[in-house]
DNA sequence: TACTACTTAAGAATAATTCTATTATAGAAC
DNA sequence: GTTCTATAATAGAATTATTCTTAAGTAGTA
């Protein structure tokens, strides 16, 4: 907690109750929530808390490289407070996202046609699949 | 254009005028539309074309797996008329999206932590990069 | 040629996200 | 501690992408 102002204070970001709220919920946080996740969380301690506040939150920490965007589900934007490259995969049943701590660069050797027309700078993997109690269900 | 009359009246897909027009838009197109690419184009023969006609084309076509949603772009989703499992990159620079058509399967083996949560039935690839022209225009 | 189920079109509805304008406040300066 | 200023918060309107609703039209079968 102390980290997490030293840290942010340090590099200029403004410190608020609102936003230590998202940070303390995100710090360290694998569930990979939506904007209403987060809204919905910070509204339980800060009921007055606006949805604007948690978007200029997130873009303000993107900005920063602290937070990343993820896309592996079509219906919504999710968000990862771990900036570190990685992977995801997503379970089709319910919807659950969990992390790869893999990187598979070296294996990812483009064919001629494609550096021919572009210059890579990354990569970023989805699997899908389902998770056990998904499997569980689908099964019985 | 026969062979596709023939092939959607085979699999009781009914063909108007409007989705004769999307379908053709759509065969063999490797730009990645958006549903108002496809909007846009199909109004210039058909000008009372509502977006509700392409988006219920788009839905009906993904029921029968002839087209891909592709979320690469955080921004608004395209389609891909082919459905044959691939993987595909953006140009950071303009958008542009690219196919790359290799199946790295057999390379990605996921870590124990997640095998023993998720049973894997897919993975899909999004490489970024630049592409030639933004390249060029980025050193200069 | 007629019938029926499916499709179209227009616009309303929804959902996610962004913007605007006003008020409030964090943190720096005194 | 008090003041000041730039930045943040709030409420709600606006925007954008997409879906839904309803009435009218039509493809393809009989």
């Amino acid at each position: 907690m102390e980290r997490i102002v030293r840290k942010y204070r340090g590099m200029g970001f403004k410190l608020t109750p609102q936003r230590l709220a998202i940070l303390k919920f995100l710090e360290g946080n694998t569930s990979h929530p939506t904007a209403e996740d987060i809204y919905t969380e910070i509204k339980k301690r800060y009921p007055t808390v606006s949805f604007a506040t948690v978007y200029n939150t997130i873009q303000a920490l993107r900005e920063r490289g602290e937070i990343m965007e993820v896309t592996i589900d079509p219906e919504r934007k999710h968000f990862d407070p771990n900036p570190a490259p990685h992977h995801h995969i997503m379970c089709t049943g319910c919807g659950r996202i969990g992390d790869v701590f893999v990187d598979y660069s070296a294996s990812l050797k483009l064919p001629d046609d494609v550096t021919m027309e572009f210059t890579t700078t990354g990569n970023h993997i989805d699997f899908y699949g389902l998770c056990n109690r998904c499997r569980i269900k689908t099964t019985n």
